[in-house]
DNA sequence: CGGCTCAGTGAAACACGTTCTCGCGCTGCC
DNA sequence: GGCAGCGCGAGAACGTGTTTCACTGAGCCG
């Protein structure tokens, strides 16, 4: 949620009050207005669809507003996906990692959220490609998928070692990253990311819980 | 090396001299040069310095030239990305992997092609930019990197079971790309890429190991 | 009220990847 | 030798992300 607002904020120095809550009404609804539209053109036609110009049309923005607000398209697109992500979190969050192990939990949780990225393709692609540049406004998108994902792992993995379990999930974030980003790029299918997602899991976690449950509490 | 070469093999059909030696001494030269130049102007300036029309200018052939061998600039820098990998395979492949288990093999092989990398920054960026690409001519550079990853590491893990070995290869390879991808969009310094990279060998690859000894042969 | 600041606007300009047009020279075929 | 095909060079043209610029209107301060 947290975002630079007016400029970048990178290079010029932002006094403090960059945060959202210090905008006008009217602007946070121009922002949301633009974000919204970016949305609903990248769930119609994709990232080349989103075409800034379009955008600006459409949210009834001046093309140099968007630039205010976002410092690139890819920022944009990112800002759409935190947003989306974050709906997305709640949805989740609602019932319950399905499965007896933390393994059968963690692909389910993952393939949850493949599988509502399948329902947008279009969407997801553009959002996911968005994350692949170089901007600086993106990486914190970036940062709160990650996010996403260690938070839902943490509790699933409660039982290893915090060190493990951090190293597991960063590895875990980082197949995902890769694997959408193979698939946004026409370089596999859904299927290949979901599979890839759970064999990771598979040889990632299963070891360690089975060496948590000899070495730890053999009760049960 | 396998490659296409005139126009792009992919949505018109090819009689079936599409491979390099179907070129004329000449042409080979050219798409060489091209490729030379490319990889010069990466190792200078990045991803940005790479400019088509200088290309173009450079290597002395036409703009259009440079889009009859290579069906973007993605494509050329894949390309690029393509011959160096080969060569640095060879300069690793020439020294065997130091290290006592295969964990620290791999650490040490992963860090040699690390450091490789970073002694061409901008170069190293820039190729890995061009491999985040939607281009289908990039595909190919991207299997090869993954391929190099995992002739390398078979050997080294040769005592585990295949299966596993592939899943563990093909994490391991999707970790080094998204390392790498957000090292050269600036959202990560060195040595966390190579931390990462550490880390994720030991979290894969350290259960297996103490698996496979405890399961297989308890001699030693 | 008068002027300042500054977000916003509209339009044009710019940058760069990509494509198109045209003509030339070469090679192979009759 | 003439003709067809075509790889290529030269450069213009196109598309789209990004930047610039002159202007306007609203809030604010004296």
């Amino acid at each position: 949620m947290a975002e630079v607002t007016p400029a970048e904020a990178v290079d010029d120095q932002v006094t403090e009050t960059t945060d959202l809550d210090e905008l006008t009404d009217e602007q946070r609804e121009r922002r949301q207005r633009v974000i919204d539209v970016a949305f609903e053109m990248g769930a119609e036609g994709g990232y080349e669809a989103v075409q800034m110009r379009d955008v600006a049309a459409t949210a009834n923005v001046a093309l140099a507003t968007i630039y205010r607000y976002f410092s690139s398209k890819d920022h944009l697109l990112a800002a759409a996906m935190t947003e989306w992500t974050n709906r997305l979190q709640g949805r989740v969050a609602q019932s319950p990692p399905r499965g007896d192990t933390a393994s059968d939990q963690l692909i389910d949780v993952l393939q949850r959220g493949c599988r509502a990225m399948e329902r947008q393709p279009k969407l997801s692609i553009a959002l996911v490609r968005a994350l692949s540049s170089t901007d600086a406004g993106v990486s914190q998108s970036g940062a709160e998928v990650q996010r996403l994902i260690a938070d839902m792992g943490d509790d699933i993995l409660a039982e290893l070692d915090p060190q493990v379990r951090a190293d597991i999930l960063a590895v875990l974030g980082q197949v995902w990253y890769s694997s959408l980003m193979a698939w946004a790029n026409g370089r596999r299918d859904f299927a290949s990311v979901t599979g890839s997602l759970e064999r990771a899991v598979r040889v990632l976690v299963e070891p360690h819980e089975a060496m948590a449950r000899a070495d730890g509490d053999s009760s049960d």
